[in-house]
Formats: structure tokens, C-alpha cells, sequence
DNA sequence: CGACGGTTTGAGTCCGGTCAATTGTCGTGG
DNA sequence: CCACGACAATTGACCGGACTCAAACCGTCG
């Protein structure tokens, strides 16, 4: 809100969505990973507190400046978190998936906006009820420090990509990361699925759109990828990929 | 030292050091920072564990891909963090200064090397010391939730700016935080500090020295800032810096 | 003094950005 | 079924900000 109302950004402004509480198995399931220790009624108080939404493609749901009142879950889909500058040049700091938590974030205002990038299933928790929880589990506390810890080192490889890789290396990290990802979660073999426009990439990887094209384009007259639609290749060449992206070629 | 081994980097490796045991009060007072509910003896607990060291200015004295044995206090001095890539490119991803902590990640190894920019003086602790003393200390955690969650922001506004900023404005911004700073602790007024070189400054910024080193000269034509001698420039138009920091000029 | 490391400045190049046009994809409705 | 519109992706031509290479300058210290 904040940053959105001192700017005449062309990128569209968030419609505020009206959240309804409803019941979820996933959703406990996932709040349980955060500490196996929780007794089962504590969990229960968190799950009375949440409520569920759908998100549709597109639709920013959290915007900087806003207060932080709020932690969320996504269930389902794929989103992205990003800052803006007042003249509309963006930058994605983050994609999420499902399983992923946001606004963990121990200040009294978001420090970035999150928009949907598929449709979304999405449950949110007030954080006045975590921190009571958290007071109570020193264990999920831990957990949540292992987490903030996790994402601090991934920062920092980001600042080493954005500092100081080329475009082509920008895009192979990017590309490897995420089947990274996708092995971690049992998905993956050679496919990777790519939810984000060009655009997206583009703007987390600090470069343009056409440029993003041009080195999927490149990548894939190198014989590294196949490009079987816009939104999901293959990698023919993992190794040359892996050099590319820790800049040994 | 992995990160290291499987280099032919330019930079020069690290030298071990030899730590000793030694007393110091202002190191206790930035224990307590951490939590003041802790129990004086408690306090004597980590304090008795810890030791102390001088660093050289230029010496390496945390390398990528150690274990994470120990978190640091820089007590005096200034230090930088960074990553390497195999060819030598290099990112800062911080300048800590007195009263900053280091290594307070939970990784099973160090994710970036450090290196005195200054003559440094630093207190290290075992960490396991330290997660006996959480485990007891349930508001200590919550505090270093804090820290780590300022550090995350801190890390995606870093990204934008690596990501999206011209020279001039990674400059101004970095100036101006410099500065800002500076003022939270007291000394400051329109004068900065600056004990790193161009160089650091560059690999900070994701620049390189001779373009730093340009854009310094323009802001001085520009009658933004005054350079008194390369390590202590002077604001002279803080409003047009502020502007170019965000970047609406 | 001279040596050395850091800084500044200059000349020329290039990678990635800009602007513009074309192609491709998909959902909608006639 | 195809025509159409909207939007994403690709491609081309050109440009420019930051990089590279090189030389000169400066401050400090032995």
C-alpha cells in the first residue's frame, strides 16, 4: 500500500480479498512440520484461527507496506515475492510453491509484495497467535531460526548471481535450482515446469525479458536444454549446465 | 576451505589463527544484548568459553565450507563478508562493524568467508555453547528471530539493488545506509566513514573499482557529496542523494 | 627517496538493454 | 470450425552504460 500509493508504476494495484474460515487436512499437516512437538489441542487453536483462500492468477494478495499482521501457507500453486521501485522497475526476490510459508518475517510492516502466479490455495494465520505458540514450543521457535537461516544463505548465493554472473549463468542457476527443488519433493527426472513468464524470470534474475529469451534460445542451440513448451523443458546437457552456472566455461 | 581447494583464485587464502582465552567486559555487555533476562551466571557460562583475537587487517579469519563451530562478536573494527566464485569473482555481502554478530547461522558449515577490513578485535564463541544457552533461554531465540529476520530484508533490498540500480544509484544507497548507520549509533552528523577500498565497495555493489571509483567523481561534479580523503567523504546535498537512492532521479 | 597499493582517468569494446516488429498460444464467440 | 483479440515469447537492429585494458596519479611507509 505503501509503496504503491507513491508510485505511478504501471503494474496493477492488489484487489483485497475477503477471507473465509474453513477446515483443511493439508493445512495441519503442514503446521505440524513446523514442530512435531505440538500437542494435538495446540495445533487445534492455531487450525480455529486460520482461514482459507483462493487466490486467482495474478492477484497481489500482500503488498509492502502493509502491516504485518498476518503469516500464510500456500497450499497449492505457485507465487512470487517482490519490491518495487516508485518508476515500476521490479524485482522478484522469491519464488514459492506449495508447502512454503511467507511473512514469517519479524517486523511490523511486509517488506515486499506477493502475487499469484497460478491460481492459488492459500491458508493464513494470524501472527498474534504464533508468537503465543511459540511461547509456549521454544522447539518451533529453533525450527523457524533453521528456516530464516536456510533462506539467509540462499540471499546471499541470490546477491552472488545477481553481483556478479552473466546472463547465461544467471539462467542455468536458475534453471538447476529449481530441479533442485523439484528432486527434493519427489517430482523431477530431466522436466522442469515453469509456472513463471519470461517476464518473472526475468525479474528475478535481474535482466530483461527479451533478454531471458534470448539465452533459453541460446541454451537450447547448445544442445543444454530442449524446449518442449514455454513453460516446461528439459535439460539434454545437465553437466555443461552445471558449469555454466558455477562459471567454470 | 572447500570453496578454496577448488580454486585458482588470485585472492590469497587465510592464515589459521591462534586463539587465547582472555577477559572483557564490553563482550559480557553485547552477551546481554542478546537477552536480558539471562541470569548473570549463565552469562559467566558463555563468557568463560569464549575467546578473543586480533585480526589483522586483510586476513581471512572465516573461510566458505568450514565447519560452523563457532559464532563471532566483532568487538572493534571492520570486517567483510563474502563469497567466491572458482575464476575469483568476488560479492560482498556485508560490511559488519563493531557490535555486530557473525556466524549465527544454522548450517552445518560456514556458507561465506570473512576477512578484516581494518585491524579487528573479535570474541568467538562455541556454538554449542550457545544452543545449550537457547534451549534454556527461550527469549534469546526470539531475539536472534529478529536479527535473522531484519538480516532478510536487509538481503532483499540488497537484491533490488543489485538487481535493478544503476551505478549511481547502488552508490547512493550504499552511502546513505553507510550513513544511516553511522547515526543509529550515535557518532554520524553528514560525514562517512568509509575503511573498505573502491574495490570492496565495487564488489559490494556489484560494480567494478574503476566504475565505483567513476561514479564517486560524478557525484562529487555533481555537488552531492564532498570526498575529504578516499575514506571519509562529506554530504553535501543529501536530498538529491536520497532521490537517486530510490531511484527517482 | 623509491616502492607499493590504492585511486583516478582515458580510450575503446561489448554485453545486455531498448525499441520495434513478428510469431506463437490460447480462450472466446460468431 | 475458424476468426479474432489479448497476451506471451521470440527475433532483429541498434544503442549505451558498465566493463576492459592501460596509464597516470597519489599517499604512505620503509
Amino acid at each position: 500500500m505503501l509503496a504503491m500509493a507513491m508510485t505511478d508504476s504501471p503494474r496493477k494495484a492488489a484487489s483485497t480479498a475477503a477471507w473465509r474460515a474453513h477446515a483443511c487436512a493439508s493445512c495441519a499437516a503442514r503446521a505440524l512440520s513446523i514442530c512435531s512437538a505440538m500437542h494435538t489441542e495446540d495445533l487445534g487453536r492455531l487450525a480455529a484461527a486460520r482461514t482459507h483462500q483462493h487466490v486467482d492468477a495474478g492477484e497481489t494478495f500482500l503488498n509492502e507496506g502493509d502491516a504485518a499482521t498476518h503469516f500464510f501457507n500456500i497450499i497449492e500453486g505457485a507465487i512470487k515475492v517482490f519490491k518495487l521501485m516508485p518508476d515500476g522497475r521490479r524485482q522478484i526476490t522469491g519464488f514459492l510453491f506449495a508447502g512454503d510459508l511467507l511473512g514469517l518475517a519479524f517486523n511490523d510492516s511486509y517488506t515486499y509484495s506477493a502475487e499469484a502466479i497460478t491460481p492459488v490455495k492459500i491458508c493464513r494465520f494470524p501472527r498474534r497467535q504464533l508468537e503465543r505458540l511459540l511461547d509456549e514450543f521454544p522447539k518451533m521457535e529453533k525450527r523457524l531460526l533453521a528456516m530464516a537461516s536456510n533462506e539467509l544463505a540462499a540471499a546471499q548465493e541470490q546477491m552472488m548471481l545477481l553481483g556478479r554472473k552473466t546472463a547465461h549463468e544467471r539462467l542455468a542457476s536458475f534453471l538447476l535450482s529449481l530441479a533442485r527443488r523439484e528432486r527434493r519433493y519427489g517430482r523431477g527426472g530431466d522436466a522442469v515446469q515453469l509456472p513463471m513468464t519470461r517476464t518473472d524470470i526475468a525479474d528475478y534474475l535481474g535482466l530483461t525479458t527479451e533478454t531471458a529469451s534470448r539465452v533459453f534460445t541460446s541454451l537450447r542451440k547448445r544442445g543444454c536444454i530442449e524446449i518442449e513448451t514455454a513453460n516446461s523443458i528439459r535439460f539434454s546437457d545437465r553437466d555443461t549446465l552445471e558449469e555454466l552456472a558455477s562459471g567454470l566455461e
